[in-house]
DNA sequence: TCCTGGCACTCGGTAGCATTGAGTGCTAAC
DNA sequence: GTTAGCACTCAATGCTACCGAGTGCCAGGA
């Protein structure tokens, strides 16, 4: 049930390599003359029909090559893969991304999308770190005009989070300033995570107490609403791309989900284990990703899981490429944010 | 040449206007049957080869109907369409959403680009305003760790720019302040677009005005990289839908295009005219939208053109109602933003 | 002069049929 | 346990016939 013999893994490994590479059923005479152990097709082809009763691998019809399943698959990547190393050009194409990386940490997580996307030849996910730990830095509120504010909140994580507040009477520089001051003593310090609970008590009566109530009350709004906007995509263009066969209807489903990113943040927050995590088509039991596969691991920032990083591409993918440039981008992603 | 006759146009206006609604070829049959003018289909045929060799309209294949070309949807759309008004559910739902929008105007622009989307049932594109008239309102200088600051603009429009400098050495918090109360003096009530050319002098020697320096430089680089990102693009997965036909190619190349947000928006600002611009499949002169048309209006703001709202679409769309809806869209958002 | 009915023609689409070839499963012999 | 041989299956291909939507053209009529 769960261990193959070496030379039906053997011969699964071909299959789903070979497979990989060029998206054609492969039969028992392709399987002998890539993998050189010394057996006939014939042998080959004994084995593949007991592979193909223990589910791992299909043939589309009758006389056509076999097709790995998503259990094929799934055997593979548990059992057969082994740690792969990315090629010299896309090694040194990731370090040199983050040598020279100086953005702030959501430009950095956004722009490590696409270099993930690029490196993998797939779309790409990136969620950013949970806002538990992130404490307010910096805190004013800006009159932009006579009666629009603007509440600006700086983050430890180098973010800036911003909310309007439009009044119903002018206000006078000197009550945005006091109000700035003191929005700021009450801010500065906490913890993003419990603005939205805990607000600082204004509790006077003057025009610039009442100012600082309006500014918390739209950043505890504004921080209730966006805790989930962490989520950067990238390389979206290549689902439409590799779907060769597939009806264009689920290429657009596909493209949806990556639209909706709170559905999709919370997806990839439960699907995360403590390393690498693949989920090979209907293992993710969405009709969505009925054909897909996500290739996922955390980052460490200080040795703690702070995020995301994965990949989205079709179940007939390049697992060996695809969990080496994970780990690789993972792993100089939390070293960079380490700093 | 440029002016057809009544019986032609009527002719050429139903072909149009069917082949949009099923996507078949329009035989001179259904011609007669959608019309209602008096005349049997082979006067319609011999109409149809009039227009065929004057290039308003053309056959997939011999004994197939018409399709509009390019100059047929152009002059339909130029002299045929006429002005249309969206139906009420969508008057209401654009009403809606303009009077329930408080957020700043980048995410306001994100909302609007996506509102658009919905309503069309296309892909659709906002680029924000012109950042000419843009003066900084507040400049802060923000520690976030012992050798890492945050260099935050507030801009009269609402944006938040920000960049992140290291140092080489730690900083006391006191010059941190000091530096931030230079900055913001020497960048408050400066033009965006100054920022670039003319750098606030700072030529002290202390600690503090060395970090005004390195704070002026990161911002300078900042805007000058960051100047067009101001492109704002919603439901992109449409393409994929209504691709019908399309190979999946061009799909992925027209995706990818509306992922460089830098390439698209010098493109439409160079296509944006004073009025309505539309651009039928390959009037775009570029190989990715051969096959596309681009609905364009400009959107004023105190009465000055600001930015462009528009949708991309397959040269079989929807013109009355594309423009409609842009047409809409654009006169809400620039009065919204004109408050 | 313009319109129209009639008619031959074109050609994509569909169905039927035979052929080919890749690939299988089975069996008998090694 | 392995393999050669063989019958079998079935997608793909090519060919033919046919249908039908749609055309172009022409000759006769208003």
């Amino acid at each position: 049930m769960t261990d193959l013999d070496e030379r039906k893994a053997a011969i699964l490994r071909a299959i789903v390599e070979q497979y990989v590479e060029t998206a054609q059923p492969v039969g028992s005479q392709t399987v002998t003359q890539t993998t050189g152990l010394g057996v006939s097709a014939a042998t080959v082809r004994n084995e593949m029909s007991v592979l193909e009763r223990e589910g791992y691998i299909t043939q589309p019809h009758t006389s056509a090559g076999r097709v790995p399943t998503d259990r094929g698959y799934r055997y593979y990547v548990d059992q057969l893969a082994g740690a792969a190393q990315l090629a010299a050009p896309e090694r040194r194409r990731i370090a040199d991304f983050f040598t020279s990386a100086t953005m702030a940490m959501d430009e950095l997580l956004s722009e490590t999308s696409q270099l993930l996307a690029r490196v993998t030849a797939h779309a790409a996910v990136v969620v950013g770190p949970e806002t538990q730990a992130v404490v307010v830095r910096a805190a004013h509120l800006v009159q932009l005009q006579a009666r629009v504010l603007l509440t600006v909140v700086v983050l430890s994580n180098g973010s800036v989070q911003k909310e309007v507040i439009y009044l119903d009477d002018d206000v006078g520089e000197d009550d945005v300033a006091a109000a700035s001051t003191r929005l700021a003593q009450h801010l500065e310090g906490r913890r993003l995570v419990d603005l939205v609970t805990a607000l600082p008590d204004a509790r006077g009566a003057d025009r610039a107490d009442a100012l600082v109530r309006a500014a918390s009350e739209a950043l505890r709004a504004h921080v209730a609403q966006h805790q989930s906007e962490l989520l950067y995509v990238g390389g979206a263009s290549r689902l439409a791309a590799e779907h060769d066969a597939f009806v264009t209807t689920s290429t657009a489903r596909l493209l949806e989900l990556l639209e909706q990113h709170v559905v999709l943040a919370t997806l990839l927050r439960e699907l995360l284990g403590p390393g690498l995590t693949i989920r090979i088509g209907a293992e993710n039991a969405r009709a969505d990703l009925l054909e897909c596969s996500l290739v996922l691991a955390p980052y460490l920032v200080e040795g703690e899981i702070a995020g995301t990083i994965g990949v989205l591409g079709p179940t007939r993918m390049d697992y060996r490429k695809a969990q080496a440039a994970v780990v690789t981008v993972s792993q100089q992603l939390g070293r960079q944010l380490s700093r």
